[in-house]
DNA sequence: GATTTCCGTTCATCATACTGAACGTGCATT
DNA sequence: AATGCACGTTCAGTATGATGAACGGAAATC
């Protein structure tokens, strides 16, 4: 078999296209602000944000330098980088000791500093959080209850013992569904 | 001050170019054959080779899925990402448990196979390695006695309980220092 | 040694990404 | 209300990236 000739490759235009608007809102610039530092078209920049387009290296780097993000931001996972643990999932840390059983959850970039926080809250009440610093990662392990946490528009419903990490330089929620919801809150910051 | 208005931002063509002509040969196609497979001309990749021009994502893109690597490669700094551990250092992971305390030194990347190794060796035994599949990163964990372990040219002085990881796709070396030298490694691929 | 086949480069042509002005809109200010 | 000024979008013109054929050279095949 010869090795995919003439393939397409579609390239994540959708992916840069979210990652462009997610990154400008973070940083609370308007289009024409972006496009102006960057040294594009407010055009340009409007077509790309729609999806539109294919544009060059020069400027979507132009646009990674202005938004000050590192190229890869906008390309390499869809960023938004939500890990959800079910309970009794995920893999444990091994242990010369009889029953202990350590599950990883998720792993301390070196430096960062990490803030733990009890949460307890009632269904109704809907905790809805603006964006922290840029990098800044919460993790929730649900204690009891039943809670939809994570990025606002995507969250994610957790149960008893699941656990979920999404960043926090977004729009993000924490609702609880029964009442009696507690959880623990790891605010990471780098 | 006004921030950077117009600042022309220059792109790493250069940089972009070698990696282009870095991965193509590493791969052993002929740039005629790379451009088929990427589904463009081969006077383009002729030119983005050459340092020349400012491509466009789609055609970056396509280079990248023919060349079976990941964006950032292209891009990303002088590669080379080598992380070191020393003993007693490292995040640990917390225990309720009395006196037991896990240092996590590498996450696992999800879908990722490791291999694990034993390593003894005695000084004047230099093993150097030839560069393994792309993406294969190599993790030391040094039992006993002294090493210079990773990348060839800038290896790392590891004694007991140090730690380091460096990308096993280039030359990387182990020279035990001392009689007796033992060590753990771990061989990742994704 | 002539021929074939692949290699990588160069150049005129075409397709299109980028531009800049004009537009409708919403929010302050007067 | 009227005005001013940002915002983001649309559209025709233009700059330029991508193409494909033609090229000279090297290695394999006859």
């Amino acid at each position: 078999m010869v090795p995919e000739p003439q393939t397409p490759a579609k390239v994540p235009m959708e992916s840069i296209a979210a990652g462009l608007r997610r990154e400008r809102s973070r940083s609370g610039l308007s289009l024409s602000e972006v496009a102006r530092r960057a040294g594009i078209s407010k055009s340009t920049l409007s077509h790309l944000e729609a999806g539109k387009g294919n544009p060059s290296l020069e400027t979507l780097w132009a646009l990674c330098v202005a938004l000050d993000i590192p190229f890869s931001r906008l390309l390499d996972p869809p960023r938004p980088h939500i890990r959800v643990v079910r309970a009794g999932e995920g893999a444990a840390v091994a242990a010369a000791e009889s029953d202990y059983r350590a599950t990883l959850l998720a792993a301390s970039p070196s430096g960062a500093r990490r803030d733990v926080y009890r949460i307890d809250a009632e269904p109704g009440m809907v905790r809805a959080s603006d964006p922290h610093m840029p990098g800044v990662v919460e993790h929730v392990l649900l204690a009891s209850g039943r809670a939809l946490v994570g990025v606002t528009g995507e969250p994610v419903e957790l149960g008893p013992g699941d656990y979920v990490a999404y960043p926090a330089d977004v729009p993000h929620v924490f609702e609880a569904l029964v009442p009696s919801t507690r959880a623990v809150l790891v605010l990471e910051h780098p």
